[in-house]
DNA sequence: TCCCTCTGGTTCATTATTGTCAACAGTAGT
DNA sequence: ACTACTGTTGACAATAATGAACCAGAGGGA
């Protein structure tokens, strides 16, 4: 990992909804790389349109070429088009915020958000990168993903990102397990403390899973009958956005998600 | 143009809507690298979520990445979004294709489009970069853009897309300071065979252009009047643009406007 | 069946690119 | 004027990129 390009685009991380516009010690400063290296770096993804310069502050930002990309990538492979109504009808349905991911690279992309109309609900930043191993999603993604995912994410480092993220091996690779079983991911503040996630896979046109449908709740608030609801309207959500992207459930998957719906409390609402 | 990163980057420009999938070899040929250079930087770019290879193809397209930072820096510079109702009416207003772009790099991004209702129309590439001196985007975007990037642009190459095309910086110039009275950009066939661009800029805060939204007509129908209305239309749409997405005029601009429009044989319609 | 030619992927010695460190200019705060 | 910061540029040592050759597999023809 000590490759140039991977230096480079790692600069491009630390750019956020809530920080959109970086100097260059700052980001020399937080990816450890030396002032002058960060400003060659940035001045060729500038001359590239990743980033831009202003000319007043001197400040780096996202530049307009990431969103010629995004056109592109949309246009040809329509996904958070499709997703967004979707997303809208899971969080009115279950009344908590609603949140889409897909793979990118080895992390999760957060593509899509739809926060809870309630006052006390779980919000999040857009664009954010969700580590597999200490979300629903990742779990949910990694159950139904392939084999080299799985082992690439197990064999990494496990970050700890609150006392309740697992970080060992083994435990989580049960935890897999069971969503493999059931058919979509749970975890309890593994993430963000006081956050419930129940997430469900969505899958290419190859029966992998691609990404996953998710709903974050507060934890004090989740209850047997709302955790039935939100699971039944996750995988549902998640199989409509399956097929409307053209994808295709794995052998078997359907009959899981039938028994999962059987033995939910508050049955098809 | 020697830098790694650079090439790496250059590997994006390749995906289009036309090809949004492409092979390593295919790569490694048009981008006149080596396989195993381009397998290299692929692979670190899949890594970081920009790119992704599909399992069974062994393809590669634009990946899921890309959409979580256009995420990011349209949620903390809202363009896109403010942009597409205006370009929706600039097109229906003047019955042919409108299209928006933003400076990325060394040229213009497009980063929007709303296609003519007519049969006959102009019909665009979503994603595709256009040459700042052979569009009339481009040649308003400099008449209000930076002296440094006029002098980048026509130090730089100037490819001839077409045999109306100028590739003489002094001719360019001349052109370039037509705009910079006028208020906007004028071609005719210099990109496309049989296309007419009439373009005006907007600006960011700082009173400099940043991009420009354009109408293409289909050469052969242009008239006068029809000249008109457009000039019109556009200058005023790309006002609201302007102030839209917290941009300012430069000084003299409204004034510069003002008195084109006084000029139209077609009044304000 | 064999042969040929594509494909994606990998290896490794050579060499050019890169990271480092230092110094410079400009600006803001004291 | 001093300090402390910013972005920027240059030169040298060290590392990482390069590209030819090579591998394995998937078609395609005859």
């Amino acid at each position: 990992m000590s490759s140039t390009v991977a230096k480079a685009l790692t600069l491009l991380d630390h750019f956020s909804e809530i920080e959109p516009e970086l100097g260059l010690s700052d980001l020399a400063r937080r990816s450890g790389l030396d002032k002058a290296t960060v400003h060659r770096m940035l001045s060729v993804m500038a001359d590239a349109g990743l980033v831009e310069q202003r000319h007043d502050t001197k400040l780096y930002r996202l530049g307009a070429g990431i969103l010629r990309l995004a056109r592109i990538r949309e246009k040809a492979f329509p996904f958070a088009s499709v997703l967004q109504p979707e997303l809208d009808r899971l969080a009115q349905e279950t009344g908590e915020t609603a949140h889409a991911s897909l793979i990118s690279g080895r992390a999760l992309a957060t593509v899509g958000i739809c926060e809870s109309s309630k006052a006390n609900r779980v919000s999040l930043v857009v664009g954010e990168v969700l580590p597999f191993h200490a979300t629903a999603s990742g779990i949910a993604t990694l159950a139904f993903g392939t084999e080299d995912l799985s082992a690439r994410v197990l064999t990494g480092p496990l970050y700890g990102k609150t006392s309740f993220t697992l970080t060992d091996p083994g435990r989580l690779t049960a935890l897999i397990e069971t969503a493999r079983l059931t058919g979509f991911g749970e975890t309890d503040q593994t993430n963000e403390i006081d956050v419930y996630g129940i997430a469900a896979p969505y899958f290419d046109k190859t029966g992998l899973a691609c990404g996953a449908l998710a709903v974050a709740t507060p934890s004090h608030r989740m209850t047997e009958a709302l955790r039935g609801k939100i699971v039944g309207a996750v995988l549902r959500a998640a199989q409509v956005i399956t097929s409307g992207t053209g994808g295709k459930q794995p052998a078997g998957y359907p009959e899981t998600v039938r028994k999962t719906l059987a033995l939910l409390p508050d049955g098809s609402a």
